[in-house]
RNA sequence: GGGCGAGUGGUGAAAUUGGUAUACACGCGGGAUUUAGGUUCCCGUGCCACGUGCGUGCGGGUUCGAGUCCCGCCUCGCCCA
């Protein structure tokens, strides 16, 4: 055996040694003991720096533990191969999305092994491989004959002068990420799936997905946004010529209907269906649809946002409120989002922005809310009172507390027909036309004669062409492929025309961790016994930045994959871990987030080639706790180094000894004080990790505790002269060591274990348990407080009495000079930890 | 503005959930081995006025005892407005 640790040698071999054997190949119909342990599968953006290892290596620590406890553990891999940047490289250097992304994948999966992470290969998926995406395509087919993908007009970024939709994440600043110009909003026909539909159930199951962290389901409660509240129909009053308009009423909805009686206006959003019809022939008509012109370059998020300013313009129109037959003005106001009936009633005493809003146009304020001490004075407000009180000036219901004014005046609104409760999600349906080429094509043809008609199943996948141009302006490449837009009608089979539009990646990612299950079936997207086997998924790994969208998607599409009757589960993913993210101080010496544009990432391979992949890995899950964010250090790479430096030397320089008393047990009875010291400290190492790795992730103290248990291996001064239950001991807690460290560092862990003797496979080895005996004490240190400090230690057998701890304790020799002159008050005994004295 | 989370040595961080604050590591200082050291091995390392002292962002409180619980602030982060 080397004396100095040949890591460059044995992670080769190891890497080798995993696959030859099928260490992380699942037959997963024979498995009896399933455990499905999922990593988020990543984008192949080129490189992997090692802030993007702390996914993988967790993933495969968990996986390696989880083996040595016994179970048939799946960990696949994959990839989420659509999107942008392939496009945006093909624009720019000609390579074709295809090649870029699966030599990308190539240089990543190198990566993955040498970091020591494996999979199971033969599951591998990659989402924007035609036996990916057919089945991609095929659940749209699914979703739409549910009526769950549906086509209707809506706003997307448009950039004037590049001539191209651009997403969300190409405008910064409303401004065109490639040329700065100014992005505009233009509606287009685009695809949707209703998750609408399914916004009560992805709520109320949150409350089933115990291992979640709360502020992951917070997040999603926040998202959905269930509201609870009141539609009411205020009617139009007729023009002054006595022409109507066929419209009738405004509907709002509003959750604070107790405010009613002091609502002064109406604003309804620039995007109100009806408004063209409501100012024409108006004087304020052209002023008004300057303003809805205006109004549309900005995106939904910056009118919601405070930096934007409210602004709004009179329709000239006025409307009745039901409740006490006052005529108000009806506006339009930038602030107002077409969400809910895009109408809101303005309520200024009691809304922030309608209060603005209103001081800004001087339009009228009403009180109709007083506060508990009724100390408001319409006169002296300098902001909308929001909170809770009692109803004034408002008719029938004055006096009445207003949360059951609620109830109250929502019920009288139904009893006279112009209002009814309702509940309100915020969130939308889901759009997922994205007008690009690097997507799944979604599979629907227009026919002149039968319309719209989705892509018949032997027709998929319908293929992305490759006879494509890709420039920097323009239209999706795909509508300048006549291979790919001409086709035949699939009802009738007519000359017809293909969408355009490819689906969002998003959609890639919400169901890929069931086609790891059947990646290789070509018969079917899913299997539904295997599924039902392996899903839900016991651990998901991934970032805090999926929080919301990834996460929410994938539920969705498990609930409607559910619903097809294919699986009979509607959560994915039962228990999740959301881990922080590796920063590092840039070169202007801040702390940022590790990311090219930023100059500081650290690449994985000159480190690995340097310290070993065990060294990485083990530095990576030293570095704190996992869903934290942490600092990358190099000058930490070093300790773990070091340490693993130190495990090797240890077995290398003492090998004939730890040879010398292979397969002895150790015996408490007669172990002399220094040994017995060692075997408890290496049976609480056993149960502190344990405990740690089953509960929570605590890596980070995982291997603290290895370390001093090394550092309590050194301080038994090992030699080829000490006693055979000495070397016993030694034996043993080296041993355990390899075994506890393995999952972290997997390489060493597997030579050292046999070189000690074993055969090869340490992760066919029992994960250790503990000897409860080794863990008892016959004395007891404790330490002794006079009023809360600590002035002595004391040792006590560990059965005496609480009486015989506090006479210890009182005799103590440190603690006698503080006793002097005083009365002792009271003595507390914490056995096993302290003894407090309170004296005076 | 609302919600959630965090604030502990020179640094990354521990603390059995109300029980000896700073485990483990980095860094730093000293020593030994070595032709040499970006090696290894020892020793030391919260602060200061060196005490009967002080110390977990700040100020109060509960308790025999508070990093941990309660009240009020300050700062930072995330999410939602």
């Amino acid at each position: 055996m080397k004396q100095d640790y040949p890591f460059q040698e044995i992670e080769a071999k190891w890497q080798d040694f995993w696959d030859d054997n099928g260490d992380f190949r699942t037959d997963l119909a024979a498995a009896k003991n399933p455990y499905y342990c999922l990593m988020m599968f990543p984008y192949p953006s080129g490189k992997l720096h090692v802030g993007h290892g702390r996914n993988y290596i967790i993933g495969d620590a968990v996986a390696r533990y989880k083996k040595m406890q016994g179970y048939d553990v799946l960990t696949p891999m994959g990839w989420d191969a659509f999107g942008l940047p392939a496009e945006n490289a093909a624009i720019k250097t000609g390579t074709p999305p295809a090649e870029y992304t699966l030599s990308n994948i190539a240089t990543m999966k190198e990566q993955l092994r040498a970091w020591g992470c494996m999979y199971d290969w033969e599951k591998e998926v990659t989402s924007c491989l035609p036996e990916y995406y057919k089945w991609t395509q095929w659940l749209f087919r699914q979703f739409y004959k549910k009526g769950l993908a549906y086509k209707k007009n809506s706003n997307v970024n448009w950039c004037p002068s590049c001539a191209t939709v651009l997403a969300n994440e190409q405008v910064v600043d409303g401004a065109c990420e490639r040329c700065d110009s100014e992005v505009d909003q233009k509606a287009m026909e685009q695809w949707f799936f209703k998750i609408t539909d399914y916004a009560q159930r992805l709520l109320d199951d949150l409350d089933t997905l115990t291992g979640w962290p709360e502020r992951v389901k917070t997040m999603q409660r926040n998202w959905i946004g269930r509201s609870e509240g009141t539609e009411v129909d205020f009617a139009i009053v007729p023009r002054e010529d006595g022409s109507t308009d066929n419209i009738g009423h405004v509907t709002c909805y509003t959750t604070r209907v107790d405010t009613i009686f002091g609502c002064t206006y109406m604003a309804v959003a620039p995007e109100y269906p009806e408004l063209k019809n409501l100012v024409r022939g108006l004087p304020q008509e052209a002023e008004v649809l300057e303003f809805v012109k205006e109004s549309s370059k900005l995106t939904n998020l910056d009118r919601e946002a405070d930096e934007v300013e409210k602004a709004g313009r009179f329709t000239g129109r006025y409307l009745i409120n039901p409740y006490n037959g006052e005529k108000i003005e009806l506006w339009v106001g930038n602030y107002v989002l077409m969400y809910g009936t895009g109408a809101v009633m303005a309520v200024p005493a009691h809304d922030t922005r309608d209060f603005a809003f209103a001081k800004k146009y001087n339009l009228p304020i009403k009180l109709s809310i007083q506060n508990p001490e009724g100390s408001l004075v319409l006169e002296q407000m300098k902001d909308a009172y929001t909170e809770d009180g009692t109803c004034v000036d408002s008719g029938e219901f004055s006096r009445m507390d207003n949360r059951e004014a609620i109830k109250a005046m929502t019920a009288h609104a139904e009893e006279k027909g112009f209002g009814r409760g309702t509940i309100n999600f915020r969130l939308r349906d889901w759009l997922i036309s994205r007008q690009r080429y690097w997507g799944a094509p979604i599979p629907v043809v227009y026919c002149t004669d039968c319309g719209t008609v989705p892509e018949s199943e032997e027709n998929l996948p319908v293929m992305l062409p490759t006879d494509v141009e890709f420039k920097a302006e323009g239209e999706s490449p795909l509508k300048g492929s006549a291979t790919f837009m001409n086709c035949a009608c699939p009802k009738c089979g007519k000359p017809a025309t293909r969408e355009s539009d490819t689906m969002d990646t998003f959609v890639d990612s919400s169901w890929y961790f069931l086609r790891y299950l059947s990646a290789r079936d070509a018969s079917q997207a899913i299997d539904t016994a295997i599924a039902n086997k392996w899903m839900p998924v016991n651990q998901y790994i991934g970032g805090i930045e999926h929080a919301i969208l990834h996460l929410l998607y994938a539920r969705f599409f498990t609930k409607v994959i559910q619903d097809l009757g294919l699986i009979n589960f509607g959560e994915p993913f039962a228990q999740l871990f959301t881990q922080g993210m590796i920063c590092k101080k840039g070169p202007d010496g801040n702390l940022y987030k590790m990311s090219k544009s930023k100059g500081n990432v650290v690449s994985p391979n000159e480190l690995i080639e340097k310290h070993g992949a065990d060294t990485v890995r083990l530095y990576t899950l030293f570095i704190g706790p996992p869903e934290k964010e942490a600092e990358w250090q190099d000058a930490g790479v070093e300790g773990a180094s070091r340490f693993l430096k130190r495990i090797w030397r240890r077995v290398a320089e003492n090998l004939d000894l730890l040879k010398s008393v292979a397969g002895k047990a150790p015996v408490i009875d007669g172990m002399a004080a220094a040994e017995r010291d060692l075997y408890r400290k290496t049976n609480e190492t056993i149960q502190q990790i344990t405990r740690g790795l089953d509960g929570a992730f605590t890596f980070n103290t995982a291997i603290a505790a290895i370390m001093e248990l090394m550092n309590a291996i050194d301080a038994l001064k090992i030699s080829g002269e000490s006693a055979e239950s000495a070397k016993i001991v030694f034996r043993d807690a080296i041993e355990n060591v390899v075994l506890l460290i393995s999952p972290f560092a997997p390489h060493i862990a597997e030579e050292l274990w046999v070189e000690l003797g074993h055969a090869p496979g340490i992760m066919k080895a029992d994960w250790p348990v503990v000897n409860e005996a080794a863990l008892l004490r016959d004395e007891l240190e404790m330490a002794v407080q006079v009023n809360g400090k600590v002035r002595d230690q004391i040792k006590v057998p560990a059965s005496a009495t609480h009486a015989e701890i506090e006479a210890v304790a009182l005799a103590a020799e440190k603690i006698l000079p503080w006793l002097e002159g005083k009365t002792v008050r009271k003595v507390i005994v914490v056995p096993g930890r302290l003894v407090n004295i309170a004296v005076s």
